[in-house]
DNA sequence: CATGAATGAGATTTCATTCAT
DNA sequence: CATGAATGAAATCTCATTCAT
C-alpha cells in the first residue's frame, strides 16, 4: 500500500487501538455488510441500520469502528478495490507463454470478473454515482487499479512486439484502447442489467479477434487462436 | 420516435396540454434546473427546494408541472436523451465521402459531444447511478440512442466493405467494438473528472488509427489520413 | 330566522352586493358543491379545489362568494339545516287526526329523513366531528332544529293528553325521550354505515310501539294501530 | 376478547415484543398523549408534533412505537374501547337484586361513564368523525361494546320477565330502545358540549321512569322506586 | 367579475448520529 | 466495548389563499 495516500484513505480509523482479534473480525464483518449494502443501494440509499443488521451488530457499534457513514463508505469501496488489485498483480508477472496467449488469458480474466462478480461491477457504479463526493476513492482506484492495469497491458503489448507477435500501435500510448470493449461491456451491464442481454462468449471472442487484428504483426507466422 | 413506449416515458405530463406560452417557458426553466441539479447531485441527493430555487419558482410550483420527484427526474433524463438522438439522426443520412472519412467524422462528433457537453456525460452517470430505479429510462436510452448509434456504425462499416475500404471483422456483429474507446473515455471523465487528464486529441487520433488497423482492408490503396 | 344569531351565522357575506341573478345562481351551485364535499370528506379533508371543480368554477371564485374555507363550511352546514327546519314547521301545524296518528306520522317522517337522506345524516356527523371549532353551528342547530323539534313532540304529547289518548309522563319534561331511538339509529348509521345492517321497518314499528307503551293512557279505548 | 379480529386491531405493534419496563411506560405515555390529542382535535387535525410534545418525546420517537399516524390513531381508539369493555363485563355477571334494581343500576353506570368520562364520549366522536377511514375500529366497537352491551340489557329484560317484573315488549328484539336516551344524551354533549346544559339527574330519572312505563308488568306489585 | 398559476407554511416521515445503560 | 432508544434536522408533498391577467 503506497504511502502517498492521505490517511483518510488508508488509515481511516487507525487512531488509537491495538485491535484485538475479536475486533478485527468484527471490523471485517461490518465491512462486508457495508460493502453489500452500498453496492446494492448506493451511498444515499443505504441505511446504516440495514448494514448493522446485516453485520449482526447494533447501530451504535458501527461508530466504534468508523467515524461516520462516509468513512464506512470509503472503507467499503476500498475493500472492493483491494482484491481486484491483488489478482491483477499476481497474474501478470508470473505469466508464461506467448504474448497472444497472455493477452487472451488476461482478457478472459477481466471479463470473468466483470461478468460474474457483481461486487466488482457495482464498485464502478459507486465510483461513478458517488465518486464526486469522495474524490480520494477515484484517485485510489485510478492509481492502484487503472494505472496498474493499463501498465500491465502495455507490458503485454511490448512483450509481443519484442517477440515479433505484435506490431507498433497507438495502444502503446493508450493501452485503454485494448481494454475499452471490456469497459463498454461493464457499462452495458450497469445500465441495462439483465434487460438487454448480450452473448458474452461471442463478445469476448470478438473483442479478442478485433484486438488482434489491430495489433498483430502481419509478417508473423499465423497461429490463429 | 417510436410509438412503442408507454406514455409514461414520452408524454409524462402531456395529459391536459393546452399550455400557454408562459407555461411552456416555465416548464422549460424547471426542466433545465432539474436537469442541472440531478446531474450535479444524483436522484437521491438532489433537493427539490434547490431545483425550485434554481428555476426561480416556489417549491409547490414544481408540482404543478410534475407529478412528483420521480416524474421530474424522468423528464429531466429524457430531455438529455432527446438532443443526442436528434443529432444522431441528422448527421448520418446526409453523409458524403469515403467510408473512412465518414468514420472519422462520426467519431469526432461523438468525442465532441462527450468532451464538451457535460450534460451528455452526466446523463450516463444518472443512468448508471439511478437507472435501476427507473428501468424505463434505461430501455428508452438503449432503444433510441444505443441501438441506433450502433446501427449507424454498422452501416458505415458495411459501406466501407462495399467500397473495398474495409474488410470483414467482428465489428459487424458487435459495432460496440468500434465505439468502446469513446465509452471508456466517457467513463474516465465520469470517474476522474478533471483530476487525471488525458490528451484528448491524441486519444481520439489513437482511437481512429487503432480502429482503422483493425478494419481497414490491407489490399486497398493506402491513403493515410 | 331569529335575529339572535351573530351575523357570522346568518349573513356571512352580505357585506356589499345587491346580487345579480347570475350571482345568486352561482352561490347556490357553490354551496351545493361545498355541501356535498364537506359531507363526504369532513371539514379537514375536503379540498377547495374539489369543491370548485364540482361547482364548475375556478378555485379563486370561491373567495368571491365566501371569506374562506371556514365561512364556506358554515354556510354549507346551514344550508343543510335549513330544509330540515322547514319541513318540520310545515307539517306539524297543519296536522289533523288523532294524536296517535300524528305521532306515528311524525316519527315516520323523521326516520324517512334519517334513513334516506344522506345529507341529513352527514350533517350530524359534521356537527359532531367539527362542531367544536364552529360552536355557532351547534347553537344554530340546537335552537332551530332540536329545540323546535322537541317542542313539536311535546305539543303532540300534550294534544294526546288533552284528548285522553296519552297519560302524563317524563316525556313532557324531556321530549327527547320520545325521539331518542331515532337519534340512536342515526348514530348507528354514522358509526357502522352499511356494515351492520338493521331492519329499519321493524325498528321503526318497535320504536313506535315501545313509545306508545310508555305514554298511552291505559284507560283509553284501545285502537291498536 | 374474541380472537376473531385481525392482529391489526388487537396487536398492532406486539410484533417484536420483549419490551422493557421503560418502554412499556413510554408506550403508555405516548398512547395517552395520542388519545388526548386525537380526542381533542380529530384524526386530521391532530399534529404528531403536538402528540410528541404532550408525551414529552421527540417526533421521531413516535415512530419507534407506531408504524405511522394511522396506527397510532387505531391504538388510541382501542385504548379507549378497552376499559369500557372491561367495566361492562365486570358488572353484569355479579349482579344481585331485582331486575328493576339491576336495570336502574346499569343505567346509572352508563350515565356515569358518559357524563363524567370525557374519554368515553370522545371515543364516539372519533368513531363518528373518522370511523369511515378505519372501519375495523367501528367493527371492533360494534362487536365488543355495542353487541355485548345490548345483550346485557336484553338479559336484564328477560330476567325481569321471568320474575314477573317486566312484560314482553319490542325491546326484546331491539334492546337499543332501552338505551337510546343515553345515546341521545351522549350526542347532546358531543354536539353542544357545555353550551346547552341539561339537568342530568332529572334526565336519568326521567329515562328510567319512562322506560319502566314501557316495560313494567302492570299486574306486578307496584313498588315505586 | 372570473380565473387558475403561483406561493409557501405546514404536516408526515426518515435516518444519521448520540449517549445513557 | 456494545447496545439500541431517542433525537431532531431535513426532505417530500399538500393545499388554503393570493393576485396578475
Amino acid at each position: 500500500m503506497s504511502a502517498s495516500y492521505p490517511e483518510q484513505i488508508l488509515d481511516d480509523k487507525d487512531s488509537s487501538a491495538p485491535k484485538t482479534a475479536r475486533q478485527r473480525e468484527r471490523d471485517a464483518v461490518i465491512l462486508q455488510a457495508a460493502t453489500a449494502e452500498f453496492a446494492a443501494a448506493g451511498y444515499e440509499n443505504a441505511r446504516l441500520e440495514d448494514i448493522a443488521q446485516r453485520a449482526g451488530v447494533a447501530k451504535g457499534t458501527l461508530y466504534l469502528y468508523y467515524e461516520d457513514k462516509a468513512a464506512l463508505f470509503k472503507a467499503a469501496v476500498r475493500s472492493l478495490i483491494q482484491p481486484a488489485l491483488q489478482r491483477l498483480q499476481e497474474r501478470v508477472m508470473s505469466a508464461e507463454g506467448s504474448a497472444v496467449d497472455l493477452l487472451r488469458a488476461s482478457l478472459q480474466q477481466i471479463y470473468g470478473e466483470i461478468a460474474s462478480d457483481n461486487a466488482r461491477r457495482e464498485l464502478v457504479r459507486l465510483l461513478i454515482a458517488d465518486g464526486r463526493r469522495f474524490p480520494d476513492l477515484g484517485d485510489f482506484y485510478h492509481d492502484e487499479v487503472i494505472a496498474k492495469g493499463t501498465a500491465t497491458f502495455r507490458m503485454i503489448l511490448w512483450r509481443g512486439i519484442a517477440t515479433g507477435e505484435f506490431r507498433h500501435s497507438p495502444a502503446e500510448e493508450f493501452p485503454q484502447l485494448m481494454l475499452a470493449p471490456a469497459v463498454a461491456f461493464s457499462n452495458w451491464k450497469l445500465m441495462f442489467g439483465e434487460r438487454h442481454q448480450m452473448d458474452l462468449d461471442r463478445y469476448v471472442e470478438a473483442h479478442f479477434q478485433f484486438l488482434l487484428a489491430a495489433i498483430r504483426n502481419p509478417d508473423a507466422g499465423s497461429d490463429r487462436t
